[in-house]
RNA sequence: GGGCGCGUAGCUCAGUGGGAGAGCGCUCGCUUCACACGCGAGAGGUCGCAGGUUCGAAACCCGCCGCGCCCACCA
């Protein structure tokens, strides 16, 4: 600590507030470049984060400001400890929701077969009539356009908030440097067969028209009807089915029994015919059934739900596909090969009713159908049951088959869990979510999406001579052409003209799923591959900070992206936030309408005061929106700008002793709240060591400043007073720098008011207090076991005291006459040290002991007796 | 169905083997020389229920109940 002439000090100001230091200080951090990675650090000094890119389309909330915050404290934290802290922004803007937005904006719509236009403007108004088809970097560029706005909305946020973030390091996910890197990781792991294109069944949005994966699947329930539909042997006996996709009996390909189940014994290993198209299926047993479940016996279809899939898969069953990839059913050739029918006549004839309508128009249809040709046993039974949906989705998912991209997860299960037990996971019980979900699941990753706002895969086809796509013989960019966008570029060795020609080429139309790019950050955010020097001294990063609702999604993929391209984790840490829930702990959401938006809130309360709520919240734990606790850290904040002020009123001569008892036994006490909040922080429970601070620094300015307010004041009397007035402004500078530099990390403009007010630089750029320094200024010894003592009695007896006082109804100013404390021998000796600080502080003229088993205390005031404890 | 977390004062929560706590809210008091954006004091709890371990359990173990989240092959 450095002791700056008063001549250089900025005054302290006689009225402090808290009013306009976010602008006054976010302005000068800015402009003396306080947060700037110092990148001549080597990897051992540096600490860098995973920031999470926010999805900048998405409404701004409270939650924002809670996890945002969290890690912020964390930074700062570490930039005290002398760390060269790594901390980019983010923005997510690729993906659906950006999508929408510009197709409703600007009344257009992409196609990618449509050459880029450079000239192209977008329409001042949408067209009423149809949306303008148009090219897909033209759609990109207008993508771009719009989610700039997005940015600066949430940069500006940020910077109220006060985030310590590096802003000359901020990436975008659709960005030239995400596209290269993204493309780039994909072309080798093509090399090294780690990614490889397969047609095969895969969840699909009908709305969006895009695969889907597996993680961005969520259950709804849904009211549906259970039907039993009779389908019969062909020497005509029953065989009932229970089914809320009657839609799908066409696409029937089996039934299965149990393999134990003694009822369906007799129909096993016979054919039976589905009703109404009077294909012959098998029946076959499969353990997966559940002979408790309807009738015992299920319908297989290619495909109703997963377990279609598992079941066709196993049993090498083949394909009838009716599910078109817009949700209607589709054409179907009866009679031709594997649409086989004993009666193609009326299978045609019933089917044409149901041909071109959609799923639920298709299931009504059957029904009656069903109903007329008496095939529908009994009344169907109303039920609800959970139906998989695409997150972003208003339909349910489908299963259709399709060439899709496809990342290996399956094979590297071993690994990934392995690399799960090495992160370090805060809280340690969010590793049970990672470890659900790789043991949960079913399939490789699929990463293309057929839609246009994300990162186009590097690759081309070829056409033969008659104008097919060979698929098998993708054409992939070369490294330094990249990025590369297949829809407008060319590959070596072609012309333009060729594009679409017979034996000529045409370019993979797809994206890649938007985590395909998120699970690059820390390569994005690094600059892996451009900038050696950069990305050697920030990877494998320390810690990821992020949300327990995306593990299974960005934590996920990050961690297999990371071992597939390294073999190694893409970081030390997880650290795991809650979310915020509105004062009925419903989370928050858009669609709920409990959003709380943020910027309101950082005006009323302040920065400090809302990041104060946030920091309140622990680790991995959901927390309740509550202003009234941004009400509490205005406080806090205002209590800090008083204290310093009243601290800061004399500052303590050259060569001033620590000589007081009470004063020693105060800054022993401090030293072990630094060390427990610097453990917490060490460990990032940012949490605890704001709670521990914050009780200290409350007790420290109603007892400890109460208690020595009266030997400051009484300095110059003797030279013991003169050197016990110094003992109290050694202690008070101390002790002030040491919480005003505790509480940086959580109020970040409050604490840099007050430190400017008598140190230069900045607080956030100050070391981190160090316990063991805090006990070297005591004088190599620890205060003796009575010095503390004398402190604790001390404040009970000045809290009996003005217990008394208030029970009286007198001022706390008023005179005591006589305070009797009984307590034992040892801990009245003690007491003694404090005795004269205690006086002045109670207003007390005779303090008198009495020795006894426990403490108790009698005060008795001017005209007035009242007993204590 | 499986897993994880939670259940402590009206509210939000801390408390991992030995005094049941904090803040807010509530009540009462105090124009106190850092702070009325303040200060002081007080009331308020069967620590979800039941059993066990222990000299001693809010905490450890078993079971149950309730809430939340994640996952699942929900025909």
């Amino acid at each position: 600590m450095t002791d700056v002439p008063a001549s250089e000090r900025a005054a302290v100001p006689e009225r402090p507030t808290l009013d306009g230091l976010e602008q006054k200080w976010s302005e000068a951090w800015e402009r003396d470049g306080c947060y700037s990675f110092d990148r001549s650090a080597t990897r051992e000094r540096v600490f860098s984060i995973d920031t999470p890119p926010p999805t900048v389309s998405g409404s701004l909330h409270v939650g924002h400001v809670f996890s945002y915050t969290h890690t912020d404290a964390v930074a700062r934290y570490q930039r005290m400890r002398g760390k060269a802290v790594f901390y980019p922004m983010g923005w997510d803007d690729n993906g659906l929701p950006t999508e929408r937005r510009v197709q409703n904006h600007f009344g257009v719509r992409c196609d990618p077969s449509v050459p880029y236009d450079p000239d192209f403007e977008a329409p001042a108004e949408p067209s009423e009539r149809e949306p303008v088809s148009i090219s897909r970097p033209n759609f990109v560029e207008l993508c771009l356009r719009l989610t700039e706005t997005d940015e600066r909305a949430f940069e500006d946020l940020w910077r109220t908030l006060g985030l310590s973030v590096d802003w000359s390091m901020t990436y975008t996910t659709i960005g030239e440097r995400a596209q290269r890197i993204s493309q780039r990781s994909f072309l080798r792991l093509l090399a090294s067969d780690e990614a490889y294109q397969l047609e095969a069944p895969t969840l699909w949005d009908v709305d969006f028209q895009t695969a889907v994966a597996q993680a961005e699947l969520e259950d709804r329930e849904r009211p549906g009807a259970m039907n039993r539909v009779r389908f019969q042997t062909v020497d005509g006996a029953d065989a009932l089915i229970e089914t809320t996709r009657p839609e799908l009996i066409p696409a029937c390909v089996a039934l299965l029994a149990h393999p134990d189940d003694e009822r369906q014994r007799g129909l096993v290993g016979k054919q039976v015919l589905t009703p109404l198209f009077g294909t012959r299926v098998p029946v076959l047993t499969h353990p997966l059934v559940d002979p408790e479940k309807g009738t015992g016996l299920v319908m297989v279809c290619t495909f109703g739900d997963l377990t279609d899939v598992v079941w066709w898969r196993e049993l090498g069953l083949p394909v009838r596909s009716v599910l078109g990839p817009d949700g209607r059913l589709t054409d179907v050739p009866w009679g031709a090969a594997g649409w086989e029918s004993d009666d193609v006549e009326r299978a045609q004839r019933e089917y044409e009713e149901l041909s071109g309508r959609t799923v639920n128009q298709a299931r009504k249809r059957i029904l009656e159908l069903l109903g007329e040709a008496g095939e529908l046993v009994g009344e169907p039974t109303q039920i609800t049951r959970a139906v998989k949906f695409f997150e972003k989705g208003e339909r349910p998912v489908e299963i259709v088959t399709s060439r899709q991209w496809f990342v290996r997860t399956m094979s590297h299960t071993d690994e990934l869990l392995a690399r799960g037990r090495e992160l370090t996971w805060h809280p340690p019980y969010m590793r049970a979510r990672y470890e659900d979900w790789v043991n949960g699941l079913t399939g490789d990753w699929c990463v293309s999406r057929q839609r246009f706002f994300g990162v186009p895969f590097p690759l081309w086809y070829r056409l033969d001579g008659s104008g097919a796509v060979l698929y098998d013989e993708p054409i992939a960019a070369s490294e330094q052409q990249l990025p590369v966008d297949p829809s407008t570029d060319v590959p070596g060795g072609f012309a333009p003209e060729q594009r679409g020609e017979p034996g000529g080429f045409i370019g993979d139309p797809d994206v890649m799923d938007t985590w395909a790019t998120s699970s690059l950050t820390p390569q994005i955010a690094g600059h892996a591959g451009e900038d050696d020097e950069l990305f050697a001294s920030v990877f494998p990063m320390d810690v990821r900070p992020q949300a327990h609702d995306i593990i299974r999604t960005w934590l996920f993929s990050t961690v297999l992206r990371s071992q597939l391209d390294y073999g190694e984790l893409p970081w030390r840490n997880a650290a795991i936030s809650g979310w915020v829930l509105d004062p009925d702990r419903k989370k928050m959401s858009k669609s709920k309408g409990n959003v709380v938006t943020p910027m309101h809130l950082l005006e009323e309360y302040g920065a400090d005061a809302v990041r104060y709520w946030a920091a309140s919240g622990r680790p991995g734990t959901d927390t309740a929106f509550d202003a009234q606790q941004m009400k509490v850290g205005r406080r806090l904040a205002v209590k800090l700008l008083n204290a310093s002020k009243f601290a800061l009123a004399d500052l303590p001569e050259e060569g001033a002793e620590l000589s007081s008892p009470l004063d020693r036994a105060m800054i022993a006490r401090l030293a072990d709240v630094v060390a427990e909040a610097t453990s917490s922080f060490d460990s990032y429970d940012y949490a605890r060591a704001l709670e521990r601070t914050e009780v200290f620094f409350w007790w420290y300015c109603d007892y400890y400043l109460e208690l020595v307010k009266g030997r400051r004041y009484d300095a110059g009397a003797s030279d013991a007073a003169r050197a016990g007035a110094a003992s109290v402004s050694r202690a008070l500078s101390r002790s002030l720098s040491v919480f005003q530099r505790l509480l940086a990390p959580f109020l970040p403009f409050v604490t840099e008011e007050v430190w400017s007010w008598w140190q230069p630089g900045s607080v956030h750029l100050a070391s981190w207090p160090d316990a063991a320094d805090l006990r070297d200024a005591l004088g190599g010894a620890q205060p003796a076991h009575g010095e503390q003592q004398a402190l604790a009695l001390a404040a009970d007896v000045l809290h009996e005291v003005r217990k008394a006082k208030s029970q009286a109804r007198r001022p706390m100013r008023a005179p005591v006459l006589r305070v009797v404390v009984h307590d034992t021998a040892e801990r009245l000796a003690a007491l003694e040290l404090a005795a004269d600080d205690l006086r002045l502080a109670g207003s007390i003229e005779q303090i008198a002991t009495s020795v006894a088993e426990e403490l108790a205390v009698t005060v008795e005031l001017a005209q007035d007796v009242s007993e204590g404890a």
